[in-house]
DNA sequence: TATAAATATGCAGACGATGCATTAATTCGC
DNA sequence: GCGAATTAATGCATCGTCTGCATATTTATA
């Protein structure tokens, strides 16, 4: 702790991330060769070499190894940047902020297309990701809410605003779920700016929302 | 099979109904009293005094009797009329529909509100629901297709035509996903078709559509 | 009623997951 | 560096869900 100020956090925690790379490494390699249900926990250990206790101190679970186990929460200045933001596609934006979410929560591209490939073709996976999504509802609808406040709407004018805000999360989801769907299709290889955009226009015309141009 | 051409079929079946009917009643009670997670099949079976393989054999699984067994699928009338529907709210029409076949899929209303009741409040319920409506994502997209065509749109013309059917569906189950939440937290006590409309003004502002008058 | 067909049950065991005691490793104060 | 104090890893027992398979029952049928 004195010669490097960051990184190096001593012995421990490197021992720690090695062990969980490692793992992370073996449980994904090995579902994606089987299938997720064919894979048993006690193969994930044997390939890294650890005990099955360590692996569910680590993980906590099966799916947690591959749905990672971060929560995928927006940085502060994200949100900051979502509520504050002009315009009328609370839709769209809410769309990205939780796409950049979900990216940054797993900062390695080769991990993070193995888990989207994995969930994408493993219901009972896709379902769990949705349920940890469903987490953060309420966080989402608060933001969406902070969004409408800020544009100078509020609850005595339209009482029903924050059902339109669960609305709109609802939706998100919806979105959200086509837009990883077509990625994972794409094999990777749409550039997230379009992607998003694409799902915008895609949502307006969904909606009757043809766009003008 | 003779004397009594509908009903009575025979005493195998309806031992059978009324030891499903019994199992169902048994779970949704105490899982209703003591949540889902602190019931084990076990009890459920004690209660409705059956083998627990009996169990597995009729519901599949836990979830299975809490969820129940029929798919919901829309009926073929319903299905038609979707697609030869004239208008533009293809959304609205999408969720009434999946709305229907939910309700008609439990035609007990008490049972039918038990389960909503416990999905509602167990997470790994609503979870488990919603992978289970994701199964029927392919055909729901295939109707808005048929809906589309019906209406003159073909892929010659728009090209992703079936990209904007399959965020029809994602933004039908977000969409859904609300109406629920809002039906079970209202008691059950507002009328379908109200509880519809308002979804359906809800959509068109969440996507900026307000509605004119 | 005897026989065939279907069904319920018991039993063993796989697999995920958790609690608890024990052992091994790392960190920290000297 | 070295030993004590912390902290983490492991082993073991056990629960709960779920499946396969053999066996016993029950219903349907001739």
């Amino acid at each position: 702790m004195s010669k490097v100020v960051e990184a190096e956090q001593g012995l421990r925690a490197r021992k720690r991330a090695a062990a969980e790379a490692s793992i992370e490494q073996a449980a994904l390699t090995l579902a994606l060769e089987r299938g997720y249900e064919n894979v048993t926990v006690e193969m994930i250990c044997e390939a890294s070499m650890i005990s099955q206790r360590t692996f569910f101190n680590y993980f906590g679970s099966k799916e947690g190894v591959i749905l990672g186990t971060r929560p995928a929460t927006p940085a502060e200045e994200e949100i900051r940047r979502f509520v504050t933001q002009e315009g009328s596609d609370v839709l769209g934006d809410l769309v990205s902020l939780i796409a950049a979410a979900m990216s940054a929560a797993e900062p390695d591209m080769a991990l993070f297309q193995s888990r989207r490939t994995l969930i994408q073709r493993t219901p009972e996976l896709m379902m769990r990701e949705k349920a940890r999504l469903g987490d953060a509802e309420g966080r989402l609808t608060k933001y969406v809410m902070d969004r409408f406040h800020t544009q100078g709407r509020s609850e005595t004018k339209t009482p029903d605003l924050e059902d339109e805000a669960r609305m709109v999360v609802a939706l998100a989801f919806g979105a959200l779920h086509y837009t990883m769907h077509k990625w994972v299709n794409s094999s990777f290889s749409v550039k997230r700016g379009e992607l998003l955009e694409t799902t915008s226009n895609l949502i307006r015309r969904a909606t009757g929302n043809e766009k003008p141009a």
